[in-house]
DNA sequence: TTGTAGGCGTTATCAC
DNA sequence: GTGATAACGCCTACAA
């Protein structure tokens, strides 16, 4: 910057609001300064402003869960990925980092750390909601739960999730179980309330089994849910890698999918419309509803009003004759 | 450090020299330096150190495609986070660039900005190779081709495919043809040098088709295949995402997988394992080449001598018994 | 071995 | 409207 300074012949200082467009500038003189800025190729250096600025580098997405194998989650790598794709722009980096249940050791480790510029949670928990560090308010956004201080970014489970169940009801399933996400993370309540209105609704009883977000959970909640309701003619799990679990579980079983049961996710993920058959799911923009977060956590926009919209996709895991 | 410092009853100079581990500290000043960092809770701060070392912030992987949709491909957003998570013990973030086919613009700006801290590439031209402007020289990293300047980190795709290809041949196969990578993609040559190496081997003639990452690229292969050779009763592809194209093709076209057409991809991607029957495919630890590419590009460690290894893993789409 | 002083590139606060 | 000057937090000659 001295030299695009020197070169439009003014000092550093004018050159500076010329550049950033704070502060009052002649017109001329900035005229100038932005040519001779161009002509040197000039490039501000993000790392000197946000040093002055105080706001640090980088946005680091956080992500709750018993182990820290959670970072390996396909829907992680999303969230992070649009998030980097926000502080792109801005010459921000984005971080990945696991949260365990209960710790605030690592929030701290983030709240001293002059390098981070915003926080993106996920898999929020009301207990990091509760021992988010004050130096970090005002920079921190929740894709999921949020709370008084933090802005939370979120989907309309419920509704999409009632959508996607009311849908198995209507192909005449009557014995509806959902695989339910961990009892640790409020979020995935929304889910099951939107089933559980659903199929009282229609007159039918709730038949929960406890899952969490990985095929293996599906698998084992399946073979639970044939143990206690063989009856069973239909499963909902609170996302596609445990549907996914469900499909591969019920045809050890010997259940053929959808003629005896029907299977149905959450998330509309790669693989949902890979398998044979299609996995009917709900799906939502993952990548706008992490941006969003990312947006706000950085203080580039508030925290959107409504919840994003979640809309059924259906497959041939229910009988559906739509193309997958 | 101010703080800590006079905590520790010593000038900043030493404190820093304490905390950095360079430069002649006594033990007693640099215990009491390091106790008091600790009482304090003190943690460096990444800007201020990469504004005086003129390092960067950011470790930027830029992935060379087509279109901008590259970047939202499960294979590099697990590149992504294993930058990441590289990056983070030192405060370092990543962010995610698109590179098109033919320009150096991107560069040019990655070049002259003084955040990025190094780069990893992806899907690397040789095009993007010699646009490689010269004040990145050092700081780059290539997953799959390098050059004399930039250190290449990559996969023994050669063999990988071979292994695939010859259990192809070894089941009883005779008709075997590929779908090959894009052809401006320089690293995809040698899977394909792999497989041609296998059915020579045979006695058999190569069959190539030409493809790309895609699921869509893998369907229309396998049309133009049973177009141009009907008795076709194997396929192997570039990559999971154009094999599980090819499956779903194969199926729409009558053809039953295993019994009249194998199939098999490279990759071992999430989905491989989901789909029925399962898909052979070949192994390799992505995130430990990302991670070494990363490793590279910020002057961590030295590009890695060997190729990582790749290992078949046999399922169903090719009629092994093995489990998926 | 230690302290002093200077500088990394930028923005913000003042006088002018 | 403009130009010095002081930060921001850290590292590193250089001198002691």
């Amino acid at each position: 910057m001295e030299h695009v300074a020197r070169a439009a012949g003014v000092s550093r200082a004018t050159a500076s609001r010329a550049v950033t467009g704070q502060g009052p500038v002649s017109a001329s003189a900035r005229d100038r300064v932005l040519a001779a800025a161009r002509a040197l190729g000039y490039v501000p250096d993000p790392l000197a402003r946000a040093l002055v600025a105080g706001t640090g580098t980088r946005l680091v997405v956080a992500v709750g869960g018993t182990s820290a194998a959670v970072l390996h989650d396909p829907y992680v790598a999303r969230v992070l990925a649009a998030a980097a794709a926000v502080g792109e722009p801005a010459g921000l980096g984005a971080s990945l980092v696991h949260l365990p249940l209960a710790g605030s050791r690592v929030l701290d480790g983030l709240a001293r750390d002059r390098g981070v510029a915003g926080l993106v949670l996920v898999n929020t928990t009301h207990a990091v909601l509760g021992a988010l560090p004050p130096r970090l308010a005002g920079r921190v956004a929740s894709i999921g739960t949020g709370s008084a201080g933090v802005a939370g970014v979120d989907v309309d489970t419920g509704s999409g999730t009632a959508a996607v169940v009311e849908h198995l009801l209507a192909s005449g399933r009557r014995q509806v179980a959902m695989v339910t996400g961990p009892a640790w993370l409020p979020c995935t309540r929304r889910a099951q309330q939107g089933y559980e209105r659903a199929v009282r609704a229609a007159g039918l009883a709730p038949r929960l089994v406890p899952g969490d977000f990985t095929v293996a959970a599906g698998e084992e909640a399946v073979r639970a849910v044939l143990a206690r309701w063989p009856g069973t003619d239909a499963v909902h799990a609170v996302s596609d890698a445990p549907a996914l679990g469900a499909l591969r579980a019920l045809r050890a079983a010997g259940r053929r999918v959808p003629d005896d049961v029907a299977v149905s996710g959450f998330d509309d993920s790669a693989a949902a419309g890979l398998v044979e058959p299609g996995l009917t799911t709900a799906t939502h923009p993952v990548e706008e509803v992490a941006a969003a977060a990312a947006r706000t956590a950085l203080g580039l926009a508030p925290a959107p009003g409504a919840l994003f919209p979640s809309v059924p996709v259906l497959r041939g895991s229910t009988g559906a004759r739509l193309a997958g």
